[in-house]
DNA sequence: CGACCCATTGAATATAGTCAACCCGGGTGG
DNA sequence: CCACCCGGGTTGACTATATTCAATGGGTCG
């Protein structure tokens, strides 16, 4: 039931929607989960599956991809500790995507039922949740446009510029660096490149001095200068007041 | 008040999802709704607004879109009669894109307060709203792989597939070709194109006998080479069992 | 040590973008 | 009534961004 950092995450995501009673806080942390540790690069859960449960992340990085028809793979969303990838499953039933672990991670599995319950009780936690897969669809939107009309080099900048601040959101990244266990193949999974291209995209901006990247952490050198050049505003990530203010 | 089909497309989506007793019908049927016609290629409400009002399209064509820095347009989704582009306002207070007609439109505007008071009484009614919401999502996960893996030939025909088929989801379409009234120029740029290549991948379409496209009208010549081609599976629509019967 | 994954780089190629021109039909105004 | 204009569609020619192919090097882990 991992009151040590597990429920918390929940408490938090739905707190900085609504203010929680007592009550409402009381229900959350005490909701049933279970707590499994997932090895990187591991499938989650499948594409066509009736998933029962969702998947809470409690440490590491999660994704979700999709294949198409020749084999290549799409990269649809990164997920970071305290996002519910397949929170979705509570109301379509069969899952068009798969969900696999990035790193090793760390998850929590609540029931629906469990969920359907708590949320039945608390409308606000409803709209918490709901906002939350609506906030996912949001970052969807901002991919779709930078792999429709950005290129290559912008399009890295301004994924760069996302996940930092997503991280940055979570408490998980300092002023300028965060651990970042991506390797480049993923990202350009992600942005619709090649891994050829991608690679050099992230020597254009390692010469140009705005990061490092090693396929462990990231680092900013000069946050203004990558999101002009990304076209990075983070008004698509609708981050309360309070997590903007951490901008770097 | 609109009983003459405009509460009925609200009744008919929800009820598509749960069976509804008849006092959940009285209130959908009954939500106060702002009847308004607006000129093709007219703003409806814009990034950065805070919209108060939830916009269910009538009739017509609707589109959401954002602008890059440099002017470019990406399309992110295009909406039926039934569809509810800006339901994520009533969770997502600012709008991070711009909602448009696409074709001259009728739409139902609802206030926010209304529809979280019917919400807050009937859980399945939320539920299906929510579902709502989630299926765009799902919609917009296959653009990204759409416009992140697909050339240009198979991204067209999957999107005139998953159009036609959305259209026959609500009755809009005859077995095989449906009102269409949309330009190259917007479908290129729903799909990450440019309009000379929109241009070419049509003309290409048509020279292989699977479709006719004439700015007016879909017609479909050949659905499984279509499917096939487009790589198109239709999973994601999430369409129920009695919509996807009517798969031409 | 060898296998493997990831990063890196050069060279050739391809898909898609850009530029530019032309056509057509419909609406407008002289 | 006809000339003009405008939006949308169409096409050719050229260019560019990004992919593919291929090969190499550096770690890490059995």
């Amino acid at each position: 039931m991992g009151d040590d950092g597990a429920g918390n995450l929940l408490v938090r995501k739905v707190a900085s929607v609504a203010k929680l009673s007592a009550e409402e806080r009381h229900a959350l942390e005490n909701l049933p989960m279970a707590v499994r540790a997932i090895p990187a690069r591991q499938d989650i859960v499948r594409i066509g599956d009736r998933p029962t449960h969702c998947c809470l992340v409690l440490s590491g990085f999660a994704f979700r991809y999709k294949l198409v028809g020749d084999g290549r793979r799409q990269i649809l969303n990164v997920h970071v500790p305290g996002d519910i990838p397949d929170l979705q499953s509570l109301h379509l039933p069969v899952l068009d995507h798969n969900l696999a672990a990035l790193t090793p991670l760390t998850a929590g599995f609540i029931h629906h039922d469990a969920v359907h319950e708590v949320s039945a009780r608390f409308p606000r936690i409803t709209g918490a949740l709901w906002r939350d897969t609506l906030v996912d669809a949001a970052i969807l939107r901002e991919r779709i446009v930078s792999i429709g009309q950005r290129d290559g080099l912008t399009r890295t900048a301004h994924f760069l510029c996302e996940i930092f601040m997503r991280l940055a959101a979570v408490g998980l990244a300092s002023d300028r660096a965060t651990a970042m266990p991506i390797t480049q193949v993923e990202i350009a999974d992600a942005l619709g490149l090649s891994p050829v291209h991608m690679n050099r995209m992230v020597r254009e901006l390692r010469e140009r001095r705005l990061v490092t990247l090693d396929g462990q952490r990231l680092e900013i050198l000069d946050w203004d200068a990558l999101a002009r050049l990304g076209d990075f505003d983070p008004t698509f990530l609708h981050l309360d007041p309070g997590d903007r203010a951490r901008r770097p």
